[in-house]
DNA sequence: CCTCGACTACTAAAATGCGCATGGGACACT
DNA sequence: AGTGTCCCATGCGCATTTTAGTAGTCGAGG
């Protein structure tokens, strides 16, 4: 999943950031209104989070030219604790949530998952593909009961695709969703990471999950016979 | 929505069925595995419900050479509760999720429908001309109920005769879409991928889909009217 | 009805490049 | 210093794509 943080303060967002990629997020950093209108134009994010204050446009107005430009993507405002009317016009901006400064690292990634599983229309926190299972908040998984312990971009990987499973999902998706903007596409880091999650998830069980589509992409999927 | 019961117990299948219909579901029945089977090809079901205890083949096997033949229909298995290690198995087996018996009908009916939303949630357009179907998001085409693996040129070829169905598509169209501008005019290339897609998608299928014009370009429509 | 030329079908071999595997290096945190 | 994660680079096998060549089909005009 990945985010689009703006704040000004670089050294709140740096932290912030670290935060989220260490919850198998891809972050992108903006620090003032227009860049992050243009970053929020140019890549798809599953999530925006926004500081009120900012130089320029501040959150508000950035939000709301989000909305008005049609898109949908869930929005989190950070608001400071004395500007509680900021709240309120935060959320007529077209905001869906907000958390006040300073917060705490869980509640907002509580937060955030809320708004993600609101967006999916996702009942729970669980994902499952066969006897995979995938444990979005606590970001755990298991296959066949037993956990399978997985690094930030294993999981953020194995997320993804079971988000989308079923879906052939292309490099240029994962890339996108997966990693962040400074991502090189003529690296093959999506197949190395395909490859370790093959080794913990795939190995040793009798069907397969992880399915490549050659020239298309990946597939997470419970019933693909490779042949006819 | 129409589903399958596979049960072995007339009886408890019977009454499963008919609280199923009062919920506006249309059931069939199968009594053991090879028809459950029979039936699953033959017809096209939203869901199979799938007792694990059958005579002969079981529900582990059903399940597994369903998705073995590449059906992705969601399966919800019916396990005894002192058979703790057939959810596993049944899950492992490509069941999307299991339901311990005795069950309560309320439970198995959210089961159902949360089963079936996220198909909704899932499943792609499905693109279809005559007895061929195409499935968009998994990228797997169907005829006849019988899955057909094509490559990826090969699927982008056909996908695109299939959104242009009943249209006469001029090579030009043809190479401007599915090829890039690199497509070098003189070559026959679209004249190899065309035999290709027949070999796999009208051989030994009574009606052709795929249609020559001559001068003109190719056609993909279930019948074609043979003059101009 | 036959012939001819243009267009299309089919086959097979060559070339491309995708995806897999693996190991080592950079970086950060302990 | 030690551990672990993430990233980069290389080489290879092989499915897929492409090229190329021959056989077959169609339809119009003689």
């Amino acid at each position: 999943m990945r985010i689009l943080v703006v704040e000004d303060d670089l050294d709140g967002g740096r932290v912030l950031a670290k935060g989220l990629r260490e919850h198998a997020f891809a972050v992108d950093l903006a620090h003032d209104g227009s860049t992050a209108l243009h970053k929020a134009f140019v890549n798809s994010y599953d999530l925006i989070i926004l500081d009120v204050m900012l130089p320029g446009k501040d959150g508000r107005e950035v939000c709301s030219e989000l909305r008005a430009a049609g898109s949908s993507v869930p929005i989190l405002m950070l608001t400071a604790r004395d500007q509680v009317p900021d709240r309120i016009s935060g959320l007529n901006a077209g905001a869906d949530d907000y958390v006040i400064k300073p917060f705490d690292l869980g509640e907002l990634l509580a937060r955030i998952h809320a708004l993600l599983r609101r967006r999916d229309r996702l009942n729970g926190p669980i994902l499952q593909v066969a006897d995979l299972q995938i444990d979005t908040h606590q970001r755990r998984v298991t296959r066949a009961g037993r956990p399978i312990p997985l690094t930030a971009k294993e999981y953020a990987l194995l997320e993804y695709l079971a988000w989308r499973q079923g879906a052939v999902v292309g490099r240029a998706e994962i890339s996108e969703h997966v990693w962040d903007e400074n991502y090189d596409p003529t690296s093959n880091l999506i197949e190395v990471y395909v490859q370790r999650l093959r080794r913990k998830v795939d190995y040793g069980h009798p069907i397969r999950l992880i399915h490549t589509r050659r020239g298309e992409g990946y597939q997470l999927a419970a019933g693909q016979s490779d042949e006819a």
